[in-house]
DNA sequence: TCTATAAAATGACATTTATCAATTTTCTGT
DNA sequence: ACAGAAAATTGATAAATGTCATTTTATAGA
């Protein structure tokens, strides 16, 4: 098996500047004029690495900036009345977050680090300040937040199907895809979410995602060692998902 | 029981200024300068309405603009290889489509109105240049995505809870927020979906969907006739959500 | 490296949801 | 108002998924 995604940018060091920042081609700054990119460096913050387990905000407090994940990986979650975590997001490294808390100012969502992870921090005033006189930052954020919403779209669908194993597939396929873009592997993934995460962001026990895991293995579509998985016949997860779309 | 939100806005004129336009606190100009909303309304389209079963746009096409609803209720949906449809969205008036195209400038899910409906275009070129002039523009058009893109973050949440009776009531309970937010009755909503298509959307079978919907006004917590439902205890359907978020 | 702890996996059984079939109700167009 | 078509509903049964109990495996800290 290959090296996972994540561990091929670790060991980040904690200040970074966007112009030699390794994930600068999908980060904020990714198709921004270089000056523009400096004048964005000066604005940012590094904030101390999280460990597994931090918290990066929690719901109901103000929102302090948007967040570039450096390397690393977060997860979003609600908490219901009884304490019951449910999952509803899944970070990579290049993507951003808090884009969501914009219009209010306020998250809904919690954020955890799921491993050892450095981020930027954006402070939206600084932002607004900075894109008075440079409207392509406006334009990018416009272009960041349509793409963000293109793909909660398609969350959306793929939460929408009628299969447990369907879902998965779908996850997985998302997964892979993100990580394609990222210029990592499409068919070796970390997804550093435990199974009770997975089934808890799908709407399924964990048991039944343990059983679908180890189907798919069986039936040779996927391999995995813990949470390191690879996958082996990206068609047939396909056939999954496109089959499963909606009964008769 | 009361008027659907709907009806009370029907028959509007084909042409309308944003300036008199009833949902102009709700839709894109909210908040924006009056000179510039005079701008806006001199690059809206008003395209004829559509009737029930015409499509607004196809997935794989080039977006033209973003869509307002003025009156009436869009459903958005993709088909897979044997033709049968997934439903993605529900949009109802005050609310624009395809934020999530503009990225990419092309859709990936096709669009249907559920009842006559009266829209404006807001192409984005046009929007592009007026916002030159005036960086409010841009400034609402980010807000807006943002706004949006916190919907959808709630609708994968909903999505994601565990038995099919929460993810109906998270269903109702949204539409029902929607609708208040719009001036509408939050108790007397018109959800102009077929049970066919809020199965497909939640991932379940039309027979499940009648039967919860039974079911639920057996045990009061909802009547309904039609498409015509009216929301009787709010507490217990938030009960259903909240309790149900993620079992143990 | 070892131990304690948490995570993952698996089997047996209960519950929920899907499927199929049939009926009733609503809607559309004449 | 009427006829035909589509949508909604309901029941019986099958299939999928959840729950509980137990075992195995992986992880973290000493």
């Amino acid at each position: 098996m290959n090296l996972a995604c994540h561990t091929k940018i670790n060991n980040c060091p904690t200040q970074i500047s966007c112009l030699q920042c390794s994930i600068n081609t999908i980060c904020f700054p990714s198709g921004l004029d270089l000056d523009i990119r400096g004048e964005l460096y000066n604005i940012l913050h590094h904030p101390a690495p999280l460990d597994r387990g931090d918290t990066l905000f929690r719901s109901g407090t103000a929102m302090k900036g948007i967040y570039a994940i450096r390397s690393g990986a977060i997860k979003t979650y609600v908490t219901d009345d009884n304490g019951h975590e449910q999952v509803t997001g899944y970070y990579l490294p290049g993507e951003l977050l808090g884009l969501g808390a914009i219009h209010s100012g306020h998250h809904f969502q919690n954020a955890e680090a799921l491993e050892t992870t450095y981020l930027c921090l954006i402070p939206v005033e600084d932002l607004r300040r900075l894109s008075v006189d440079h409207p392509q930052i406006q334009e990018q954020l416009i272009y960041l937040l349509s793409k963000q919403l293109n793909e909660q779209h398609k969350m959306v669908l793929h939460l929408g199907l009628k299969s447990a194993t369907s879902r998965v597939a779908a996850l997985l396929l998302n997964c892979s895809d993100r990580c394609a873009d990222r210029g990592f592997s499409a068919s070796d993934i970390k997804l550093n979410l435990s199974r009770q995460d997975i089934g808890s962001h799908l709407g399924l026990a964990v048991e039944t995602v343990c059983r679908i895991f180890s189907q798919l293995k069986k039936e040779k579509l996927i391999d995995f060692k813990g949470r390191q998985i690879e996958i082996l016949d990206f068609e047939a997860l396909n056939r999954y998902i496109g089959t499963n779309l909606v009964q008769k």
